[in-house]
DNA sequence: TGTACATCAGTGAACGCGCGTTCACTGATGTAC
DNA sequence: TGTACATCAGTGAACGCGCGTTCACTGATGTAC
């Protein structure tokens, strides 16, 4: 097993050679890196949450010490998968309004709504991890607010640019002190949209939030079992009704 | 410690003298059995799903071994805490709309998603444990099927008596696979309803999922902070108008 | 180009801990006569 | 009412396991002269 490890990292020493000796140095270390998480990534479907170092360095064929080199501690690996959950998810939903530029609002936001679920459904657990019940013990650091945000910014903008460009159904506005701090939100992020749709598009996140997690943690077995994609996409529907996306 | 917890077992039972003498032992079980569950969940808080039977014997002064009278495994007491939960849960919602029978179905509906908001703000660790990410390598047996189901099929009566009232607004008919299979669960729970109505009722219980679940595992940390409730209703009365709940 | 030194990834043993579950047992309580 | 037996809650030791983290170490690789 040692053996095997060692031998993997000569030879990929080996196909470096031509590069500044530090540079190989750091290359290896930021593959090491990845491949910690890889594997730990493959951890989080049995073990949830309660990721074991030390399994993932057993896997790895490596001491279990070994790991300190590259992560100070369990929780800091955790952040680690975390916040690349988030910007995966984010890269996703990204690409998906990326490829359908130009298209109409609606369109859009079902075609990102859909490639969040898609996301969810390949990797259940990696959803668990940041959209499920937190982790016992574990305090998320401020590096991961960032990238946790990415999603529904991406909606929010989307339905900046349908109100911008006159897309937006008209709605009742809205009032109260949660309208207020919307506002405030929206000041920042998408200046220029109303509060309602602000609370729309948020509300219409945490729909889809609802939806996706329901599917992956069991709660429509019995009740929806073959055409949940059909289910998934009229639920996304009403959320965009709302929202005056027409 | 042991002391302690031998004098409560006696005090107990000299205050039931006049029972017959196998009800006492049977009262007294059951009576232990809810403090040790009692104590499990106060567990929940810290430990999450990785719930300790050591742990929570520790706190009720026994030996670990003890437990195994009262529960087999430490799935067995975990099975007992979900279905608590979702008949606690279902009780709560129950009361709502038996409290507000008459009213405006809307109105019940504000209800009954309000008192299931409160009911999870109240213990968030028990919502948790029955809408959060699922406990690993642990497989809920028959039994919490029927429980699970209790909120769902409360929204859905409400919304059939709607119906049959002629409260329902009218909304564009559904087509497709989901549509068949929603079809297929109204039948045996809500017949007479559309299942554009059906759907229209789950998802709405999804949304609800979806938008308590995000206030309580922090998703809306630093944009609603204040008015959460508010923006909670803003939410629901959303998911009642696409029911077309007026 | 060759050599002395610094860096640093990885080792393996150890610390101190907690866990679920089993088992033979004790002793109090309940039951039958 | 009193006694012999059965029931059963609870004990405490043990099994076998896994965990996160630390630490002194080895030996390969990189750096500076």
């Amino acid at each position: 097993m040692d053996g095997r490890r060692k031998q993997e990292h000569c030879s990929r020493r080996g196909t470096l050679v031509s590069m500044s000796a530090s540079g190989v140095r750091a290359r290896v270390r930021a593959e090491m890196t990845e491949e910690i998480k890889t594997v730990a990534r493959r951890h989080l479907a049995t073990d949830g949450a309660n990721l074991s170092l030390r399994a993932v360095a057993r896997d790895l064929g490596m001491a279990s010490s070994a790991v300190y080199r590259y992560f100070a501690s369990r929780d800091e690996l955790l952040t680690a998968l975390i916040i690349d959950a988030y910007n995966s998810v984010g890269d996703t939903a990204e690409q998906a309004t990326a490829r359908t530029a130009g298209k109409e609002p609606l369109d859009r936001f079902l075609a990102l709504t859909s490639a969040v679920r898609e996301w969810a459904l390949a990797d259940p657990h990696q959803w668990a991890l940041i959209y499920g019940s937190p982790v016992p013990g574990y305090q998320a650091p401020q590096d991961t607010i960032g990238p946790a945000t990415r999603v529904i910014l991406l909606i929010a903008d989307l339905v900046r640019g349908a109100y911008e460009q006159g897309k937006i159904a008209e709605r009742e506005p809205i009032t109260g002190r949660y309208a207020e701090e919307l506002a405030v939100v929206a000041a920042q992020f998408t200046p220029g949209v109303p509060p309602r749709l602000v609370a729309a598009a948020l509300s219409a996140f945490l729909h889809l939030g609802g939806a996706i997690s329901a599917e992956l943690f069991g709660q429509l077995d019995r009740s929806v079992d073959e055409d949940r994609r059909g289910f998934f996409e009229f639920q996304m529907r009403g959320a965009a009704y709302l929202m005056g996306l027409v």
